[in-house]
DNA sequence: AACCCGGGGTC
DNA sequence: GACCCAGGGTT
């Protein structure tokens, strides 16, 4: 008869399961750290299916770490326009030029930790995964699970709830025979099994293990999240010319929403009015596009013509409409989607 | 520790 | 409309 710890069974319980149940995902056939790197930098805060397609396109137009450190940021910009959370392929990019000066690239949690972009979790993917370092990664996934298997109520938005489940998950990885497949497995279970709305309690391996199971809590009830801060409202009155033949763009810088983008001339408001109310322009379209954090009420104005701006001009650059744009952030896509189509 | 940073999917 | 997502940086 041999007798195996609660730490062992659970582990090697997900472990099993992650090798019989593991989805087909691109960056798991040849587990290389640059193909992981971009791979956990691109669905950061981000489901597969939605990110699913940039990592294919940034893979394809950038094969290795020398080639996306060669890129302009614009072009890498291009290519994450619309994915959101801008700063993440500013930091690709400039990790990628930090890397490209190297030998090899780090082969231990500690050192990925150093580089932008690269935070705890990030670090620990990577190095699980291609090196085998014992480092527990804690993602939203993991979160959940965690939370459920051993009954934490506490607020999982706080940053000590999240040390608690860290140093928990450290201690439950000592057990792991492959720790990539441990740390995948976990999040993969919160991914297709522990769903946060309807967990499939009848197919998870760690069905026996679970405190939430035996219990009659509520899926909502565990984990226990606070409720986030209200959207922030702003209006935000862009300049446009449909008579022109070119755009008026420029490069926001990294603070404020859409660092990197280009967008066109622009002034806020408080309310709902056009603060130069004196030009001669007339509203072409009026739309409100959500954030994470703020409501964007934003209105495009079409001007006579450029010279018409209530915005100085000399700044920005012209592109020529229906030629290539750079990465515009998701109402101006759609914008010029919509009105270059008519053209 | 609290706040900031996108966008799409789901119920 | 509320909530979720293979988080990290700044203040």
């Amino acid at each position: 008869m041999k007798f195996f710890m609660i730490e062992q069974v659970f582990s090697q319980n997900i472990e099993n399961w992650y090798r019989n149940n593991k989805r087909d995902l691109p960056w798991r056939h040849h587990p290389e750290p640059y193909f992981v790197w971009l791979a956990e930098i691109v669905f950061q805060q981000t489901q597969i299916a939605q990110g699913l397609s940039y990592y294919k396109r940034l893979l394809k137009a950038f094969p290795t770490v020398n080639a996306l450190a060669n890129a302009q940021q614009d072009e890498v910009l291009k290519l994450w326009e619309g994915l959101g959370y801008y700063s993440r392929a500013r930091n690709l990019h400039l990790t990628a030029q930090i890397l490209n000066s190297r030998k090899q690239l780090p082969q231990t949690a500690a050192e990925w930790l150093k580089l932008p972009g690269v935070g705890p979790y990030t670090a620990a993917a990577i190095t699980s995964v291609c090196f085998g370092e014992r480092v527990a990664c804690v993602d939203g996934n993991v979160l959940r699970v965690i939370a459920r298997t051993h009954f934490i109520t506490d607020d999982i938005r706080k940053s000590t709830t999240v040390k608690t489940i860290q140093a928990l998950v450290n201690s439950l990885i000592e057990y792991a025979d492959d720790p990539g497949d441990f740390n995948q497995g976990l999040m993969e279970i919160g991914a297709t099994v522990c769903k946060p709305k309807a967990p499939q309690c009848n197919r998870c391996p760690l069905q026996y293990e679970c405190a939430f199971y035996r219990s009659e809590a509520l899926p909502s009830a565990v984990p226990f999240k606070s409720k986030p801060q209200k959207r922030k409202v702003r209006h935000l009155h862009f300049y446009y010319s449909s008579k022109a033949e070119d755009v008026f763009l420029f490069k926001r810088n990294d603070k404020d929403i859409w660092g990197g983008l280009y967008v066109l001339p622009f002034e806020e408001s408080n309310g709902k009015d056009c603060p130069s109310s004196t030009i001669n322009a007339s509203l072409i379209k009026k739309n409100t596009h959500l954030l994470t954090h703020q409501q964007i009420h934003y209105y495009i104005w079409d001007m006579e013509s450029w010279y018409h701006s209530p915005v100085e001009l000399k700044h920005f650059s012209r592109f020529v409409k229906g030629r290539d744009l750079p990465a515009l952030p998701r109402p101006l896509q759609q914008f010029f989607n919509e009105s270059f189509a008519k053209m």
